[in-house]
DNA sequence: GCGGCGGTTTATACTTACTCTAAATGCTCT
DNA sequence: AGAGCATTTAGAGTAAGTATAAACCGCCGC
């Protein structure tokens, strides 16, 4: 879900909440405009940690029930790639991801920047929820 | 590695180990022998079992560190795929999965089965691990 | 055979990410 | 205000994996 202001305005967050079907509470309005503001990969200790940076505002029960539910709504999408945590990514457009296994930072590749083909056909009681590509690297520290 | 047996004997496994530069003890025979007779994706806590079924033979941290051995090694390959555990491949050819989400499986595809092209290119600061696809699933239980 | 020595294994404590539970709080309708 | 449902909360619990420090093992020189 994009927005016109690379800022998302609360009631922008209030909407895209409504929009799918989630009632827009002081914490998940908060947590959602935290994703979309920072645009980037967060674990859920990210959340936890920036939420309650002032003062003590979200539990940590809130703060894993709600990107499960954000998730499962689909107005983020979860990233599987580093074997310590599950990532929440605002960015719902198709594309895939460069791990770095050292820093465990991600980075997007857009979908059209690369092309999967020749899938095998899957049985059809199986149903699809996505492909994944994970481009994992290394990046050497300090020359 | 492939072996012309489908059960390789023990001192195939030996021969696999030492040409890695691994220690063949008895511990990492036995787990790596498990590995390659059981051909499948299987978990730390699995092995665990598994090669402590009748007597107490392994300790935990053996087990875990002698998979990350492995892997280190290239004798096996890590999966990263499950957000709860990593899988462990005896299958070090170029492949990809599918993972199931419900079941927690996964299965095999054929590198040759899929064609990724257009990666894009990486800064000459980054060394390329390997590009890793999942093919996410939901296979509808009971008809 | 004995002592030493590096490499390996072990029990066990610990950490970290995440889930569960049951109580408290809040929101809406009357 | 009171009932009823949704949501949040603190805190306990779980599961996967790591760290630690002692014991053990295989080998070598004596
Ligand atoms: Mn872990
Ligand atoms: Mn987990
Ligand atoms: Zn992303
Ligand atoms: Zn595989």
């Amino acid at each position: 879900m994009l927005f016109a202001s690379k800022t998302p305005t609360e009631s922008e967050i209030v909407y895209l909440l409504k929009e799918h079907e989630i009632n827009p509470t002081y914490q998940r309005v908060l947590i959602a405009r935290l994703l979309f503001v920072g645009r980037t990969h967060v674990a859920a200790e990210d959340v936890f940690r920036a939420v309650n940076k002032d003062s003590p505002n979200v539990s940590k029960a809130t703060v894993y029930n709600t990107l499960g539910l954000l998730a499962q709504k689909g107005v983020i999408r979860e990233v599987i790639a580093d074997p310590d945590r599950v990532f929440y990514d605002p960015n719902t457009s198709p594309h895939h991801h460069i791990y770095d296994e050292i820093s465990g930072e991600l980075t997007d590749i857009d979908a059209k920047e690369v092309s999967v083909t020749n899938l095998p056909a899957l049985p059809d009681d199986v149903e699809l929820q996505g492909v994944d590509i994970v481009i994992r690297v290394r990046r050497n520290r300090k020359k």
